[in-house]
DNA sequence: CGTTCTGTTGATCGAACTCAACTAGTGTGG
DNA sequence: CCACACTAGTTGAGTTCGATCAACAGAACG
């Protein structure tokens, strides 16, 4: 077995529910193999016909879609311990276009393990609903945001957005964080031109809110820059008591 | 039991495949109380601790939030046998207000029904993942939509949208269709204002894409309406080969 | 029978886009 | 090793899409 990634999937639940053993070798086994991938390197072609999911055991990815005049609508960033490509579940064919930003390591696994997963340990399957749930929350976010909020509390809020799941996964963060995104990728995730994110991102420094040395990015006032962004941090509050119990 | 609605929860997964009778009970049992609602009515309020989720038997729904603002974001427009609020399975509460936009009924069970399900059938809890991911897809693309379209295009998209949908639910629906919107409903749900909405519609009837006559909408030209619109429908290609058998 | 809701239209404003030019960094191949 | 290309970022000028503000008509409603 290769050694547990720093993030894991199972970990996902490691504060909130005790696994069985069992449990944890079924997980496990679902990064059992390792692929890795170059800065770019396309994972998922949209409508590919393919039957795996991943798990993204490091580095940082992008669900993405392309319309047909060929602008690109980013629809997530994929952090370690995030689950790739569960729309083939109902599809068969992917729905999203997949990328890498870093370098970066997946494990891909088949999505007949889901359907092994149900029977064999019914509350894992339980468990990968609420993930799904948790990711769909997000969505909604992101889905307010776009259709209700400024420019400039868009670009805020993949900043947040950026930092707050770097911190969870690496707890020694410092304050200050590599966004490892252009301003193109930025304007693609928040429906705006590579140009006015630039300009956002001025006026956010301008304003004291945020500071910038090349590639680094650091948040000088979170509150206020939260606040501005209409962002909701949902780390917290989980509640996974109708979970049946282990077997 | 009460009579099977228009378009049941289970009928979702009709075509595609055959369930076992203890499934179809079991389904079944999901449905079993029933809440009728007035328009205009708030089943559920954001934000409130909750366990219920819902199915809806008959009428339209719809979910949003509430931005700090005040302004209002429509997250998807609920049909029957659409679910309802799956996310306190992760929160343990709504994290999406929703209210009814006609009079309607909801059948409401317990989140623990889920995790019942999950170990009594393990079939139909690989079904409910994979119906949250068609919803999922559903989510994605209107994402693009607010991201990366027009005004117009987005408004077309919302009036393919329900065209589809009512069309699914009942086959014998006219090629006008009683919207059953209001403009500033659809420009809640396309980030758009009332105003806006009202000369967008108004273009696509110059347009000849469209005939509007008293509350219902007629579609003239179904190709050119959804090309403009980036409209996919995703009806059709689903691909349940990875479901554990039945047991 | 006023009041409220919904739809409609015009005039004006402003946020974000487009186009364009320029800089700095990074390859990279001749 | 240098010339050239390419990418990412920056800034300015002008344009446009959609918002805002305002006024009014008809339907719905208590």
């Amino acid at each position: 077995m290769p050694a547990v990634p720093v993030s894991s999937f199972a970990e996902r639940f490691g504060g909130h529910i005790d696994l069985t053993p069992a449990e944890e070798e079924a997980l496990a086994r679902l990064s059992q193999r390792e692929r890795a991938l170059r800065r770019g390197a396309v994972l998922v072609r949209e409508k590919d016909p393919s039957a795996d999911l991943f798990i993204v055991a490091s580095g940082l990815l992008m669900s993405y879609v392309i319309l047909d005049d060929g602008s690109r609508q980013i629809l997530r960033f994929l952090f370690p311990g995030d689950l790739i490509g569960a729309s083939v579940l109902a599809y068969g064919r992917a729905s999203e276009g997949v990328a890498s930003l870093t370098d970066s390591v997946v494990c891909p696994f088949e999505r007949s393990e889901i359907g092994r997963l149900a029977v064999e340990h019914p509350r894992l399957s339980a468990l990968i609903l609420l993930v799904q749930q948790i990711e769909h929350v997000a969505m909604t976010d992101r889905l307010a945001g776009l259709g209700r909020t400024s420019a400039k509390s868009r670009v805020a809020a993949v900043l947040l957005d950026v930092r707050n799941r770097q911190r969870r996964i690496d707890l020694a963060a410092e304050d200050s964080f590599v966004l490892g995104l252009t301003q193109e990728e930025i304007g693609d995730a928040t429906g705006l031109t590579a140009v006015h994110v630039n300009r956002m991102l001025r006026q956010l420094e301008e304003e004291g809110l945020i500071a910038r040395e090349n590639g680094r990015v650091r948040i000088l006032n979170d509150q206020r820059l939260a606040r501005g962004a209409n962002y909701v941090d949902r780390r917290d509050g989980f509640d996974l008591g109708w979970l049946p119990a282990a077997r």
